[in-house]
DNA sequence: CTAGGGTTAG
């Protein structure tokens, strides 16, 4: 069939633009050698549409080869040749290629190629190229384009500059919801909530995206419980939830609560509305599993990723098998990512060296160290350093940790030091401890948590004295530690115990049976560890308190709530002491269960009296 | 062909 001339332009036109090239690359390549053959290739906007598909499907060497080929070039062609540089970070080539524009080609630049610059500015904030974009169009006849603003605002944002991202956005006469969008999004990234809150309750009204931006910055900030409230008020507005981002971010704060059941509901709500094949839902899953606890659910949804999975799914099963003991499986996940092709990104790293660390693999998490930039050209940053700091001291080698954290290119940070200082703790060398504490306190006095490392390690090298002088400190400074505290879910039933609180209504219960397995623990030889306790007690009252201790108590709820056989799980508590350790080892092989501890993102899964950990925790 | 959201670590 022959089509007349302009249907036949306007018809291959819309299907440049369709997200048909994008899906099959293909595609692009025949509408080209058709252009070609019909002598049309050159007229506009033929040559610069198709570089766009080209560029958009990342067939980088057509795009580049297309570009040589056309004789006139306009604006649209230079606005996706920016976009296309903007997606791949080379920021310095964003002026240069707008300069060319104007002085080589004689073109002026027309709103749709500002608002590239900006967004380009944006994408990889840079403060100094955002203020010259922003020069471009004040001098422009689109100084007053509300899209273009809306970019600037968005721009700002991005930088931190949020009181020039106001500034842009009091001026836009007609604002929608984009730029309100933008605004709030900048106050939520700079961590004024409150100002992003009422900016967001001001909306005349408020879209999916925006309550995306707030659910998830409250899910970032940890503020979990508040970004729950604030998706069932969303529930109750009558707001579409059919949206795969704002269900990822509600993912995200049952994974950090660790609510299984939550995860669960919304497991089953994607998968009814058709999200069983997307690719950063599937990954939330598996993570939300894998934090919760239920390590099997996470490999299954792993699995059962129909897309190609991607460097965030990798990574996302390598840290879940690592949080769980699993180091072996972490690098054998690792082998088929690589085989499959997927470059690993500095987080996968993390992850690997991290469970390195939780097993003990000293030399092949220094090999992976190394490998990172020499195979892979990922620069170590400082959370690298303490990945490998924590292990090295781990397993024992203070020397070299102690080495390493003078020599390392990055100034420590607090994760760092502490990683170093329960490292000399674990390992009895009180006094290097004490040293690097000394060290510490004079370096980050401003800190809290600088407090609590010192006053654990003058603890441990029973220097009461210092440690009393810090407490103090902490009270003056008005710091507190966060008392210790248990979460269980047995069957629909969950329960919170805080450490030194038996609920009255189990009391005989619990107490009476963590009695009982104390005495058969006694039989196996343990030797009750009561140096956390007070010292001013007698020896069987420091025992029972003992008993108190949260993660205990939560134990003793589940052996008396669950069917025997099946496993308890502890979904959350706040930290494993190395008593503990000993006693769930004991108390699973007594009661042959397996009991999963959830240590801040770290699993211990004790079980036959051995922990997954190898007990290089 | 231009502007707003998300998933992995700590």
């Amino acid at each position: 069939m022959q089509l007349s001339p302009p249907v036949h332009f306007e018809k291959l036109h819309s299907l440049l633009r369709s997200t048909a090239c994008r899906r099959f690359p293909a595609v692009t390549g025949h509408i080209h050698a058709y252009l070609l053959k019909s002598g049309i290739f050159q007229s506009p906007p033929f040559p610069s549409s198709l570089f766009n598909a080209y560029t958009k499907s990342d067939l980088h060497h057509d795009a580049r080869n297309l570009f040589g080929e056309i004789t006139h070039p306009d604006v649209f062609l230079y606005s996706s040749l920016l976009a296309a540089h903007a997606r791949s970070n080379s920021p310095s080539s964003f002026l240069p290629i707008f300069r060319r524009m104007i002085s080589v080609h004689l073109l002026l630049p027309d709103d749709f190629i500002l608002s590239t610059l900006v967004n380009a500015c944006a994408r990889f904030p840079s403060i100094r190229l955002g203020r010259q974009a922003h020069a471009y169009t004040v001098v422009s006849p689109f100084y007053d384009d509300d899209v273009i603003k809306s970019s600037l605002v968005d721009m700002y944002s991005k930088c931190g500059l949020v009181n020039d991202a106001r500034m842009v956005f009091n001026s836009i006469e007609l604002k929608n919801f984009v730029c309100w969008t933008a605004m709030v999004s900048g106050y939520a990234a700079s961590g004024r909530l409150s100002e992003a809150l009422e900016l967001f309750w001001r909306m005349p009204e408020r879209s999916v995206f925006v309550w995306t931006v707030l659910i998830s910055s409250l899910v970032h900030s940890g503020s979990h419980f508040d970004a729950l409230k604030l998706f069932v008020e969303m529930l109750r507005e009558g707001i579409d939830i059919n949206d795969a981002f704002v269900l990822s971010a509600v993912v995200g704060a049952a994974a950090d609560m660790a609510l299984l059941v939550l995860g669960r509901q919304l497991h089953c709500l994607s998968i009814s509305l058709g999200y069983e094949s997307n690719i950063m839902l599937g990954n939330a899953f598996v993570d939300m599993y894998a934090k919760c606890s239920d390590i099997a659910s996470s490999r299954m949804t792993f699995d059962k990723i129909l897309m190609t999975k991607c460097v965030v799914s990798w990574t996302t099963m390598i840290v879940g098998e690592a949080q769980h003991g699993r180091a072996q499986e972490s690098l054998v996940l690792f082998n088929r990512m690589v085989s499959s092709g997927v470059r690993p990104n500095e987080v996968t790293f993390v992850g690997l060296i991290y469970a390195c660390s939780h097993m003990g693999f000293v030399q092949k998490g220094r090999e992976l160290f190394k490998s990172m930039l020499r195979d892979y050209g990922i620069e170590p940053s400082l959370q690298h350093y303490t990945c490998l700091l924590d292990l090295l001291g781990r397993s024992g080698n203070l020397s070299e940790a102690a080495n390493l954290i003078r020599v390392m290119p990055c100034e420590p940070d607090e994760a760092a030091w502490a990683a170093f200082l329960s490292a000399c703790n674990k390992h009895g060398d009180i006094k290097l401890g004490v040293h690097v504490a000394d060290e510490l306190l004079k370096l980050r006095p401003q800190f809290s948590s600088t407090y609590i490392l010192l006053s654990n390690t003058f603890a441990l090298a029973g220097m009461w004295s210092s440690m009393a002088n810090v407490r103090k400190l902490m009270d003056t400074m008005g710091i507190k530690k966060q008392a210790g505290y248990s979460w269980i879910d047995v069957g629909r039933e969950s329960c919170l115990f805080r450490a030194g609180e038996v609920p009255c209504h189990m009391r005989a219960n619990i107490l009476g049976l963590l009695k009982e397995l104390m005495k058969e623990m006694k039989k196996r030889g343990y030797v009750p560890d009561t140096s956390s306790v007070l010292h001013d007690l007698e020896e069987d009252e420091k025992e029972i308190q003992l008993f108190t201790h949260s993660e205990r108590l939560a134990v003793a709820f589940g052996l008396l709530k669950s069917a025997s056989g099946s496993a308890i799980r502890v979904v959350k508590n706040l930290r494993v002491c190395g008593d503990c350790h000993t006693v769930m080892k004991l108390i699973s092989s007594i009661s042959g269960r397996e009991i999963v501890v959830r240590d801040a993102n770290r699993f211990h899964h004790f079980e036959f009296g051995r922990c997954s950990c190898g007990d290089f925790w």
